[in-house]
DNA sequence: TTGAAAGCGCTAACAC
DNA sequence: GTGTTAGCGCTTTCAA
């Protein structure tokens, strides 16, 4: 491989001046410059990035985080699409991303080692079970976090208006007439968790409508075998104060409660509605089609990186504690109707 | 950070002495090697793998080529699976991937010169698109490459048994008694797609049934507007001598065949079958479920890593044209049945 | 078994 | 505007 002495020779000057050239410095003659160029050009000259990471401490290399409860890894329709729109961004700016992973196997905080490991410009944060711990610690070592699934102190995030978005959907429900809802919970251990079952609690209250346990039940993870016990168990407690809608507070589990319902022989939407949260692509293709809330994924990954791209340039003008709220839309498909009024 | 010398610094050891624990030498002195490592604990120490990368010429690193027309990035079905079991077991084996893009704008092998600049160990090709030149001059410039989806000149290769797949779902089609199955071909210029088309026409002679040009239709790109529309133009063309099956050569291709037809006012499976290939996620979830043939993308992924591990270690034991089909299997759902008998 | 020192390819201060 | 050179943190030869 060529190196910045071939082009040096080639074009007959300084290697600090072909650097100049390419790290684009004023102070280079145009007609030095162009005499550069067609000498790299000529000899197929690429710099080497180990070279310049090791001197700059630059790798332009972005660290992610990008763990969840299922293990599905790339193809998790939220992270993912997120992630892909982040990337798309990032690689515009010169940036390539790695995974970050546990593999570096004998310390407490794997992930840290990996971003120490790799030399990390930035880390984005896409877990829903990254505990806070470590999370600050990344930030705390100098490695430039974003997050885009949970709030951690000093950390900028990017995320769905669950407040909104549960509003929206509940709203819709007491407009069809709907006053019985239950609530299917993601893991509470979880922010979504615990924003939408929020939510939940406050569009009650502000309707009058009295809270209910027995209309209301927690995942304990985010997989489909626990969505599916828990739904079983809401079904079991509250058969003598059935309620005419079910609001799951993640599609997943909404896929879940669609497929009990339909096995214990109620019909979706005549007997029982059923909404969702989150629009992942099969709420468009199961039978019936799910009504729930949209996410916009793609919106979320760009402005992180956006901000991720601010604190890289200019970490001042950025407010660490900053949380950017995405909004969410309604999609009503044929999962639901009108409350029957007996 | 913590560099070599403050690890020599505190152990009382020369930096040589510590680089030759660190690289596990033989020659190195069972206390002595503790103490350095002590030492290294102490301070924190992590190797510096741009300086490595440097004097080695070893980035762990390894660029993936991963583009389909659709566009869809990571969340892809196929190639996303594939990547995800690629992905952990390289990383056991202590390298990262990275995503080689086209942003480095000026050359015509845009993915080469992103190997060059990040001097990756080696490349993955999983793309339905990249063309065989590309391919060829990145594995000519020393990249070790793998491919999990094109075979290409001189580079190994793990893929599906398209022919035994289609077989599967063709006999088993047969063996229900259908004798005029229709057929819309993916895209051409994909290996997928010739494969697939090969062995329907290799099908139909072995049964000794007339291949009808009516019957069948290529789909222009992988995408579902195109597969709409090729779906339409068969079913248009093959009107006085309908079919009573069609195989899509491609999941997403098949999804498009059951809404069109179900538009039309047939019903599937009673008076037309429809089976895919692929074994998408959706597949199990739309409405009638699929019939089709699975992939193994954990499998294609695992034996990707392995080959390329293999030739990361010793590339003399490798041969460079081998490929490894993996083994399909036949997935019966509920959009196929016996052929009517008029 | 250990250590001294050259060199990997680059940037950036400083001198001219 | 351009060039000289030290040094980024590591590996590896060679000598001790």
């Amino acid at each position: 491989m060529a190196t910045i002495y071939d082009v040096a020779k080639e074009s007959g000057f300084s290697v600090a001046t072909v650097s100049k050239v390419f790290n684009h410095y004023a102070g280079v003659n145009a007609k030095t410059k162009e005499q550069v160029l067609i000498a790299s050009k000529k000899i197929g000259y690429i710099p080497n990035l180990s070279a310049q990471t090791l001197v700059t401490n630059k790798s332009w290399l972005i660290g992610v985080i990008f763990k969840e409860d299922l293990e599905q890894g790339l193809v998790h329709p939220h992270f993912g699409g997120i992630l892909e729109s982040f990337k798309s961004m990032m690689e515009k700016a010169g940036y390539d991303i790695i995974f970050l992973n546990q593999n570096f196997s004998n310390n407490e905080l794997k992930y840290l080692e990996h971003c120490r490991y790799r030399n990390v410009d930035g880390v984005l944060l896409a877990s829903s079970s990254l505990p806070e711990k470590e999370a600050v610690a990344i930030e705390k070592a100098g490695f430039t976090c974003v997050s885009v699934e949970n709030i951690y102190r000093n950390i900028p995030t990017v995320l769905s208006n669950n407040e909104e978005g549960t509003r929206q959907i509940l709203n819709y429900l007491y407009t069809l007439g709907h006053r019985k809802i239950a609530m299917v919970i993601p893991p509470l251990k979880s922010l979504a968790g615990r924003e939408r079952f929020q939510a939940y609690q406050n569009f009650l209250q502000k309707q009058g409508i009295p809270f209910k346990e027995d209309l209301v039940i927690e995942c304990e993870e985010y997989s489909v075998p626990s969505a599916c016990e828990a739904v079983e168990k809401l079904l079991n407690k509250c058969l003598d104060d059935f309620p005419t809608a079910i609001f799951a507070g993640y599609d997943q589990i909404a896929f879940a409660v669609e497929k009990i319902l339909i096995k214990r022989g109620y019909a979706i939407p005549n007997d029982i509605s059923v909404v969702g949260f989150d629009d992942l692509e099969l709420a468009a293709s199961i039978t019936p089609t799910l009504t729930t809330v949209r996410q916009n994924r793609k919106i979320i990954g760009l402005r992180a990186a956006e901000l991720m791209l601010k604190r890289l340039n200019d970490d001042e003008q950025v407010n660490h504690s900053e949380i950017i709220r995405i909004d969410t839309e309604l999609k009503v498909r044929n999962s639901t109707c009108r409350a029957r009024t007996n």
